[in-house]
DNA sequence: ATGAAAGCGCTAACAG
DNA sequence: CTGTTAGCGCTTTCAT
């Protein structure tokens, strides 16, 4: 093309020499506004971003260069020059269950208030798709990461570690975090609606469940606790379960009720390991003419959107999912920033949220 | 440590010079793992990217010093050389609604499955969050954006034209996509739903419906051609509705059956503009006697996982999400491996879903 | 099949 | 407050 339009670098003295050349993409970038702006890139580079090292005179100028030419920073250009990617990568089993929707939610608003990008990973409840999701994670060099659960895999916890990330886990606890944690005890849910449930007169416990890790642990509890209360029959050491495939549905939550009431006609509650299966049930309690909470009581988990407009209102273990992804995407961006370097462990916990279904 | 693990550059005769250095991140880069297996870097990149076009015998020598150092690659810096992110960036008005979650969910899978990441972005049904979102994602130079919707502001729409980034809209028809398309007519749905309920002898339609755009399009035609078929009272030009804010709700699905019935007992079908609210319908239904399909017949939208096992079942619109997920997700990734340049325009279609609630 | 050189677009570090 | 210089870690282009 002509040499002209593009004004040339300092005019060298030779011939300029047949240099290989890399097509450009188009776009501007930040050499042109600042040309436009005639400043230094560095200058234009701090107007845009530290706005108060620059004089007002050349923040409009630069500004107006911006402006007239649709300038947008190329983040992966200064991420790889700041090491700063400003992006989070928050892993989940699945958004499908609806249980981790609200801890997602919150998390990308309160990224992105404060300019951080939410990349999304699934692990669809089989570990084995965890490794490599994590090597494309930590290929992008996000500023965090974010678990739904702890990372039980050595080796997933080794190449986090070794990547020296900031990570979050999330919805559960351990002793051995790899870094920062942010959940509740499964065991004490387990405990505290046994107990819940023989206070308000229950003795015959079961439970409809997904078959996770954490929720194995939480009907454990349950069922360990149910049955030191007597709320089984004497010389049985495990209440009555019926397990389902994660995601639970509302449709395993149906079949769940029938299948244990066909077993043992004696129930009288039900633990469901989220709103959805509970849900199931009080459909299925609905169309065979159960009485809810008369004849069985039912508490859900998650306390989702509907479940206080069920009918009857579905009693069930609140977790605060937006806490959740707030306080971890605070957490992140405090190690971001620099301010903060410390742990942070929190227990969030939980609370029993008592309605018409107990 | 020892000095012998990390092979240092060639010695230099001189003494170094006190040159400025940038703290390295400390982490194992292409260089290393090349100076390891005796290749250039450039080797022991194609070694990663394209093994074919290197030998049997330095693919297992790179590939044994990646597997020594636990060296990941930084795909920032791989973007900024190749100009391709790997990064797609999917927009949505919220994922607490439920409806778009299948979308996200096989988007997110497909996307994976070819070694792409998501970057999720929520507009919270607010277009003023929109522009800085837009300018957030084209920032981080994705291969390519899915939107829920059209994008209707014009500013919106040159800004995404102007960056040359492919993009899906989705979830909708226009005749002028910026780009890609993967939707469906959402007048058509109103007609269809309409005459469905017509043909199952209603006479006196209603609508609870959120207020966003798409939706008031659904209700309008489905106004429209409820009256023209006489569903409504001489001289009335429009079926009464209710009209809730977006996201929508179980508990707007009550308080909206309570008042529409409140102000027009005639009604005898109801239109819903999600699953959600059908079910706070079916359950008004359910805790005040009003019997449904008998008196009142309800067609919700979106064929949520929990619709099916309802009771009543519920009739319903099926949006195939994981298709259109999956379709849009396709076309980003057809375009940036360079196979198809072409246009990509799909009507996804829909279709109705008897079950008990009519 | 392998390599050397030259950037991609930006910012950290060091001067003035 | 502004600029110069030297990379960040990778891949493109061109040469062998």
């Amino acid at each position: 093309m002509d040499d002209t339009t593009k004004p040339s670098t300092p005019a060298p003295a030779e011939a300029a020499p047949a240099r290989r050349t890399r097509r450009k993409n188009g776009g501007f970038t930040l050499r042109d506004v600042a040309k436009l702006a005639g400043v230094a890139p560095i200058t234009a580079s701090r107007a845009l971003n530290t706005p108060n090292a620059v004089s007002e005179a050349i923040l409009a100028r630069v500004r107006e260069a911006v402006e007239r030419t649709g300038y947008v920073p190329n983040m992966l250009a200064g991420g790889l020059a700041s090491r700063k990617s400003r992006l989070v990568a928050a892993v989940v089993p699945t958004i499908a269950g609806s249980v981790f929707l609200e801890m997602v939610q919150s998390m990308t608003a309160a990224l992105a208030k404060s300019g951080y990008q939410l990349m999304l990973g699934q692990t669809g409840y089989t570990d084995s798709r965890e490794d490599e999701l994590l090597e494309a994670i930590i290929g992008r060099r996000p500023d965090g990461v974010i678990l739904t659960g702890i990372m039980r895999s050595p080796q997933g916890r080794r190449r986090l570690q070794a990547s020296g990330i900031p990570v979050v886990e999330t919805w559960d606890l351990t002793p051995t975090p790899i870094d920062m944690l942010v959940g509740f005890s499964h065991e004490k849910i387990g405990i505290a609606v046994a107990e819940f449930l023989y206070a308000r007169g229950r003795r015959h416990a079961a439970v409809i469940s997904a078959n996770d890790e954490r929720a194995r642990r939480r009907n454990k509890s349950f069922s360990d606790a149910a049955v030191a209360l007597g709320m089984a029959f004497p010389g049985v050491t495990e209440v009555p379960s019926w397990i389902v495939p994660a995601p639970t549905s509302v449709g395993s939550g149906r079949s769940g009720l029938r299948e244990l009431l066909a077993r043992d006609p004696h129930i009288d509650a039900l633990f469901c390991s989220s709103d959805m299966v509970a849900l199931g049930v009080l459909t299925e309690a609905q169309a065979t003419g159960i009485a809810i909470p008369g004849r069985l009581a039912v508490v859900g988990l998650g306390d989702l959107n509907f479940s206080q407009d069920l009918h009857p209102a579905l009693t069930t273990v609140h977790i605060d999912g937006a806490a959740i992804g707030n306080t971890a995407a605070r957490f992140i961006i405090e190690r971001a920033e620099e301010r903060e370097v410390g742990g942070g462990v929190i227990d969030i916990g939980f609370s029993i949220v008592e309605r018409a279904s107990t």
